[in-house]
DNA sequence: ATATATTTTTAGTCTGTTCTAAAAATATAT
DNA sequence: ATATATTTTTAGAACAGACTAAAAATATAT
């Protein structure tokens, strides 16, 4: 039986690795788990030991088939219940994270089968990232980031690469969301912010806003 | 902050107290944790130290007005969350018990708040058990046991004592369910059975089924 | 009321996860 | 290439929650 601690370290990994097959650092992995690289070391032995993951001394971890499926599963029900909060029960899209993060370690299969169907077997989440389904598999969206679109287009909002409160508090305050439209009118050489029309209203947005923003060509 | 173990602890006391206000002794609250006396007096003492309960050696453990809000809180969540279950994932009441033990951990007012908006502000669980209010009240059916029916009246299936998921499997194979119709036709003096009409299908109940279930005079 | 049985507590150990401090390995800089 | 800095591992301890075995308190039976 897989702990939820166990669970948490696994899906850390995972997401330090970018989709599952690079090495993760002890550190790395132990500042995303906010606690201390000696326990980094001493978890990531355990999970080596039930072949979550191949570990060898001083080179970092990657996760194995097994450790895969299991971080699969639980980004899986992350966003499903990210679905649920925003679509169901009306959260805001900065809310829902951390409710999430506790939904995620509720162990049943069929709980997540009809969770899913209730949900209109959705295929990405509020944030715009996309819910895996019950064979793992993605469905990617060919996306952009707001820095590198061409002055003079128009494209959708389709996701965000930084989920925290802040970010998308900015975006809800100025009325962006997943589907919003974006005209693209200028881009500044200067400090490589960008010009934008969005609801009829110009606005302008700095680099690390375009660096965090997925958009599509409509 | 409350660990999960201390949660189950005290609803565990609040259940085997009835409703909060009785002794409860160690050997029957490791009994209902499944675990050992000596656990139970280990958590005992913890839960008296964080003044969830009053705690005599020897004597046993009576939840303070702390505790017994904590306990009604975790009630309430369980039985939301299975209201949840069956209303909106249609799981059948039989299977909802061990996912509410899971979910009743997940910890946000906001979350139950909107949870239970969203069912409408249900009163009962699928096993009609009264849901507290979100200041802990709960409103109480005025309900018998079948076993206590009089002859040749119809009644309404409120509620079950006994809610295994084997006797709600039986009470599934014989299509009785909350609000069904009970039409009691006879009493056996000999060994307590009861014949029944339901849905015009006439039934002999035993008594161990007619102490389990809870109906109320149409 | 004394002996016996039962319940409850204590003492000491185990496992999981964390920590600190120090040692070992690796990486970087001149 | 040697010294220095950084990263990683080890060793040892802490805490929560469980266990076993034995001791202490309470209850029951004659």
């Amino acid at each position: 039986m897989i702990t939820l601690t166990e669970e948490n370290y696994i899906k850390a990994i995972y997401h330090l690795s970018k989709h599952g097959k690079e090495m993760v650092s002890t550190n790395a992995l132990a500042e995303a788990m906010r606690t201390k690289a000696s326990s980094a070391t001493d978890m990531v032995k355990k999970l080596a030991e039930k072949n979550y993951v191949d570990y060898k001394k001083y080179q970092g971890a990657i996760l194995t088939e097994s450790g895969s499926t299991i971080a699969i599963n639980v980004i899986r029900k992350h966003r499903l219940w990210e679905v649920f909060l925003v679509d169901k029960l009306h959260f805001s899209w900065d809310e829902v994270h951390e409710l999430a993060e506790q939904l995620e370690h509720i162990k049943s299969q069929k709980l997540i089968d009809k969770l899913d169907a209730f949900l209109g077997h959705p295929t990405h989440d509020p944030h715009g990232d996309p819910i895996p389904d019950k064979h793992g598999d993605f469905t990617f969206i060919d996306k952009i980031m707001l820095a590198q679109a061409q002055v003079n287009e128009t494209y959708n909002c389709v996701g965000v690469n930084d989920s925290s409160s802040k970010f998308l508090q900015y975006l809800n305050n100025n009325k962006i969301e997943l589907g919003t439209k974006i005209e693209v009118l200028h881009k500044e050489a200067f400090d490589s912010s960008i010009k934008i029309k969005v609801n009829g209203l110009e606005m302008v947005v700095s680099n690390s806003v375009a660096q965090n923003l997925y958009i599509q060509k409509v």
